[in-house]
DNA sequence: GGGGAAGAGTGGTATAAAGTGGGGATTTGT
DNA sequence: ACAAATCCCCACTTTATACCACTCTTCCCC
């Protein structure tokens, strides 16, 4: 379970420094792929990677997901690795599909660990029109 | 599994690097041919078109395949070699059918590799009505 | 409350690897 | 024998990776 949201600076190499609450959790890599909508980023645990990557074949094969979805999920996808600092790198093809430059959010959202361009984030918390609480809280 | 999505130049002599990406997978050879449809090209290790070969033969003596597929896919496919510098040779046959003239995307679809035209490739990436992430993310 | 230690976040440099281009020898086909 | 294609090196540029240095905050412990 990931919670919390962490402002994070990227520099000129595209290094991202993990925050220390998700760390942890990462052994020594995980993956990132393009969120469908590309809106942001979504990182993953290796073992959640390989279970979505497993959710989308077996759609593929019932014929509920089309070649075309799974080729942009997983071209999109890279692995990481981090370093000594607890950083990773971040490929430009990805900084640029999700507008991320200097600094970007790296969010925790329960099941996944999503990565923002700031100024889109701020368009996910301007957002409570779809707030609808009483159900569930 | 082969992730990831990478630019690549093609030089008058038809060489590919191939991503370091996907290098160490191979050991010396592969396997280049024709996709069916023959929108792209896919490149297989060697186990795996050993494995491909055979499920189409199996399919054609089903019935479920047939003797122009097994000729068409068979005929297109070549063996391919690196050079010192990770780089492949595609012949002119197989870059005509998959338009790729000076330069192709190299992309890695879970359990295959395809190289495209860079012009086909943006439309697989434009296509986006069949995004539907919320099933499987 | 002050001092020190440890961890988190950020920036820069040096080294290795990846990607690209080309020359020249060798082979192939005509 | 000649032209074209292929193979085998070598050279250069760009990018990635590993490593080191510094700041700032937090948390102890005295």
């Amino acid at each position: 379970m990931h919670l919390g949201k962490h402002h994070r600076s990227v520099d000129d190499k595209g290094r991202i420094a993990m925050p220390a609450a998700f760390r942890d959790a990462f052994e020594d890599t995980g993956y990132i792929a393009k969120a469908p909508g590309h809106h942001c980023l979504t990182a993953y645990l290796p073992s959640d990677f390989t279970a979505t990557i497993e959710r989308l074949e077996s759609l593929l094969r019932e014929g509920q997901a089309t070649q075309n979805e799974y080729r942009q999920f997983t071209s999109s996808a890279v692995e990481i690795s981090f370093d000594a600092q607890g950083r990773f790198r971040l490929p430009k093809e990805l900084r640029d599909a999700a507008r991320i430059e200097a600094s970007a959010i790296v969010a925790g959202v329960g099941t996944r660990i999503e990565i923002w361009n700031p100024d889109l984030w701020a368009g996910v918390e301007a957002d409570t029109d779809s707030l609808r609480g009483e159900r569930w809280l």
